[in-house]
DNA sequence: TTGTAAGCGTTATCAA
DNA sequence: TTGATAACGCTTACAA
C-alpha cells in the first residue's frame, strides 16, 4: 500500500528512452517524435504511470493550484462561488483547493497557513470579518490574491463586491413602491461591513419615503436566526414587510413567519437575499434580490488570472450591481391580495 | 512575483544551524534543545518560511491528501458529505481535495486522473453512475478507496451507504398508514440503482397494502423536474400523495405544486427525501426521509483511517439506516386537513 | 543533540 | 530530436 507508484524513470526504462523524453511527451514542453511519444505514452500507460505533481511542483517552483478560502461551506451562496470559480479555473488549467474557516477567526488563521503551505499560484479569500488576516499582509507581493464579497480593509488588495448599499437599495425601494413604510430588516452580523452597507441602503431609501425601518440581528445560523426574530417580533408590532439581507436571513424569516402561520403576501410582505431554487418553490414564491454569481466569479476569475499572468498595476476594486426578482411575496399595502408583476425582473445598468 | 519563498535552508543559514535541525523543529520527529527550537522558530518567522508540502511529499512518498470525487456540486447532500469528512479529516492531520463530476462520464474520467496526480494518501468517491470507474479499478491496490452513498458495483472496495429500499420504505409505509394507496413516486435518474431500490422498496410497501405506486423520472434538475412532473400531471389524475426520493426532486414536486397553487397536505401529501432548513420554513413544513449525514461521514472516515493506518482485510460494506421526520406535509387520507404527529420523529434500529 | 549528505520525481540546461 | 545531469526543498540515515 506505501509503495510508490512508477516514475518517470521506470517508464524511460521500458520505453528505452531517456528520462528527459518522456518528461517532454507528458509536458509537451519540447517536441518529440509523433511515433516515439505514442510509443512512450503506451508504455507509461501500460505500467499505470501518472506524472507526480509535487515533483513538478517542487522543480518549477510554480504550482497550478489556486487556494480559496471562504467563512463557511453550510452557506449556499459560497457554495455556487466555489462551483462557478472552479469551473473557470478548470478552463484554465487550475485546481481549486478549499477551505473553510468556519467562520472563526482562529481557524482562518491555521486554514490560510495550510493553504499556503501549498505553494497556490494565487489565492481567492472571503474574510471571516472585515479585517483582513495578518498572514496575507506578509504574502501579497509573493503570489496575487483576491478578496471577494467582503473586504472593508483589503486597501491594496483586488477586490470584487457588490454594491451593497444598492442591492439592499433596490429591495427597499420596491417596497416603498409598494406602499410599505414600516419596513423591519433582519439582519446576520451587524459587524460585517457588506451587511451594515445592506442595512443602510435599504433603511434610507424607506426613511426617504418617510417610512421607518428598523433593524434586528439575528446571526448566520437560520434555526437561532428563527428564534431571535421571534423574539423580536414577541416585542413589537408586526411590520408591513420584512426584508432579509442575506440567504441565511431570508430562511429565518420564512421560519419564523410560518411557525407563527403568518400568510407570506397577505400579513406580510418578504423580500428576500439571493435567490435559491427553493424560494420560488412555494404557494407564495419570494421576492428576492439576486447577486449575480456568475458575474462575480467571473469577474474574481479574469482579475486573478491577469495577476497570476504577471499584470502589475494599481489594485481593481470591482463593484457590481444586482437585480431584483419580483414575486409573490411582496405586495401593494392595501392588502388587497392582489400580488402585482409577479415575474417581472428589473435589469440594472 | 515568481520569486521562491524562503526554503529550508535560508532559515538555517539566517539561524545559525544545519537544515536538519530546522526540519526536526517543524516536524518534531526529533527531539531539538527547546532554547534552538525556539530560536529557529523566531527566526523563520522573521524570514516568512512555510514549509513547502510538495517537497516533503516528494520526500516521503506520503501525502496527507484525501481527494474526494462526487457527482455534483450543486447538491446539498454531498454538500453536506463533504463538510462533515472535511471536518473529521481535519482532525487528523488530513485535508481534502474535492472535485465535481458534473455528472459526466468524460469529466470524471478527468478529474479522477487529476486527483490521482495528487498522490493522495486515500480518495473518497460518489460515482457518476452504478458502474466503477476503470482508473480505479488500476489503482484499488496503491492506495485505500471508499465507495459512497453508491457503487452496486464495487466489488471489493469499502462501501457506505444507506438502506435505500428501507428508507423510501419507510416513507411508503407512514404514508400507507395514512391511509394513501395511490402514490406517486417521483425518481431522479432510474438509472442509479440507489435510486431504483427507493422507488422499489416504496412500491412494494405501497402494494402490499393493495395500492397503487407509478413511478416518474424527472431527471437531477430541479427546474426541469419541475416541468417534467408538470408533463405527467398533465396525462394522470392527481395522486393522494407524492413520494420525492433525492432531495433534488423534493424541490421539483414543491415547484410543480406550488405553479399548480395545490395545497400541499390538504389536496396532496407530500414526504420528501433528505432534510434542510427550506423544508420546514413553510407554512406546511415537508415530512422527510433524513439520511444520517454524520453517520455517514463517519463511517465513511473511520473506514478509510483503518485503511491509511494499514489495517487489510476483506472489504466492509456499511449499510446505514435512515429516520422519518414526520410533519404537515403528510396527512390521513380523509382530508380532514388535521395534521397528524406534526414534530414525531421515528428512531430506527 | 546536531550536522552531513543522499535521494525523492520532475524540469531545464546543455551537449551530443 | 534526444540524452546526461544538476537542481528544486525536504526528510532521514548515519556520522560527529
Amino acid at each position: 500500500m506505501a509503495k510508490r507508484p512508477p516514475s518517470i524513470k521506470q517508464v524511460a526504462d521500458a520505453a528505452g528512452v531517456s528520462i528527459a523524453t518522456v518528461s517532454n511527451v507528458f509536458s509537451g514542453k519540447k517536441a518529440v517524435t509523433p511515433e516515439l511519444a505514442e510509443h512512450v505514452r503506451a508504455v507509461a500507460k501500460k505500467v499505470g504511470y501518472r506524472v507526480n505533481r509535487a515533483a513538478s511542483n517542487l522543480r518549477t517552483g510554480r504550482s497550478r493550484i489556486i487556494t480559496m478560502l471562504v467563512p463557511a461551506l453550510s452557506d449556499p451562496f459560497f457554495i455556487s462561488l466555489v462551483t462557478e470559480l472552479e469551473r473557470r479555473a478548470q478552463v484554465d488549467g487550475y485546481d481549486i483547493i478549499v477551505a473553510n474557516a468556519q467562520d472563526d477567526l482562529e481557524v482562518e488563521r491555521r486554514r490560510i497557513a495550510a493553504l499556503l503551505s501549498w505553494q497556490p499560484a494565487g489565492m481567492v479569500i472571503v474574510p471571516c470579518t472585515d479585517k483582513m488576516p495578518d498572514q496575507l499582509l506578509e504574502v501579497r507581493n509573493e503570489l496575487p490574491i483576491v478578496v471577494a464579497d467582503r473586504g472593508a480593509d483589503a486597501e491594496g488588495f483586488d477586490t470584487v463586491r457588490i454594491d451593497n448599499a444598492d442591492a439592499a437599495g433596490i429591495a427597499a425601494k420596491h417596497l416603498v413602491e409598494l406602499g410599505h413604510r414600516n419596513v423591519l430588516i433582519v439582519a446576520s452580523n451587524l459587524s460585517l461591513e457588506p451587511i451594515r452597507e445592506r442595512c443602510r441602503g435599504a433603511r434610507e431609501r424607506v426613511e426617504a419615503a418617510g417610512g421607518t425601518a428598523e433593524t434586528v440581528e439575528v446571526g448566520p445560523d437560520p434555526q437561532k436566526g428563527a428564534e431571535e426574530l421571534a423574539r423580536w417580533l414577541d416585542r413589537n408590532a408586526l411590520p408591513s414587510a420584512i426584508l432579509g439581507v442575506t440567504d441565511m436571513t431570508t430562511l429565518s424569516i420564512l421560519t419564523c413567519l410560518a411557525e407563527r402561520k403568518y400568510e407570506i403576501g397577505e400579513d406580510v410582505s418578504v423580500v428576500g437575499f439571493d435567490d435559491y431554487p427553493w424560494m420560488s418553490a412555494r404557494r407564495t414564491p419570494i421576492t428576492a434580490v439576486q447577486q449575480p454569481i456568475d458575474e462575480i466569479a467571473e469577474s474574481i476569475w479574469t482579475t486573478l488570472k491577469k495577476r497570476l499572468e504577471g499584470e502589475t498595476g494599481a489594485p481593481v476594486a470591482e463593484v457590481l450591481q444586482c437585480d431584483l426578482k419580483v414575486r409573490a411575496s411582496s405586495r401593494r399595502i392595501s392588502k388587497s391580495g392582489d400580488p402585482e408583476g409577479v415575474t417581472e425582473s428589473r435589469r440594472r445598468a
